[in-house]
DNA sequence: ATCTTATATCGCAACATGGCTATATGGCTA
DNA sequence: TAGCCATATAGCCATGTTGCGATATAAGAT
């Protein structure tokens, strides 16, 4: 039960929803997450903690970046099964689909980030 | 968006997926809820007001209870398939295993809010 | 070693949540 | 109508959550 809780309350925040769906298209580091949810990065940072808590990141270090991406390893069925329906779910929700593609037209042209 | 949220929401309380796995059974009035809970009252009207606003449950007047049980008429997506998912996650939890069964043992001998 | 950059943690304020008791409402029955 | 029962709502308090700025930590560069 404390797990699932645990997963549901990760999935409860319009901002870690956001980040979700951001890291559909592939992992970011935080200063990236961070442009793109407007939020100060010690907020961003906190919010990627419980994501990665509740099992639905995982992080690689990358220089002094840290690397976040959906995580492929799942402690519980819950985490798997509920990244697999938000893969589709809210896709045709508009301020999700304009974040996604101001950050596809910035990745093309940048050079932050992208190891 | 908003609507996913409030659906996460409203499965992130323990006492909240109690009565969802307590329903799993069959539709029951508050006042029995409320027995198996260990919740005042008030709290657990409180608690059915936000699974009925998310669409998890519905309600159904018999003289002077309120039948509660899943809903089968879904306004998104969201509510069935969650729903569907509680049918199987949580069946090996001791705690929801003991409730259910002191539940349906009580229910043999009962005549109350049977309807 | 020192500086810079990226991230995490701490402490605070505002707000949300979940528990309770007391009270209101709504429908039955006498 | 009055009284009773089941449920809902209001108000209160303790705790949890989410935002922020300030500070600590960790790695790379000079």
């Amino acid at each position: 039960m404390k797990h699932f809780i645990r997963v549901m309350k990760a999935l409860s925040d319009p901002n870690r929803v956001r980040v979700l769906k951001l890291l559909q298209d592939g992992e970011l580091c935080v200063c990236i997450i961070q442009t793109y949810l407007q939020l100060a990065q010690s907020t961003v940072s906190r919010h990627m903690k419980v994501l990665e808590d509740a099992g639905l990141v995982q992080r690689r270090r990358q220089g002094t970046w840290i690397m976040y991406d959906l995580s492929d390893q799942h402690e519980s069925e819950y985490e798997a099964i509920m990244l697999s329906h938000l893969k589709t779910w809210l896709e045709d929700d508009n301020e999700l689909k304009q974040m996604r593609l101001r950050k596809n037209l910035v990745s093309t042209e940048e050079t932050h980030c992208t190891v």
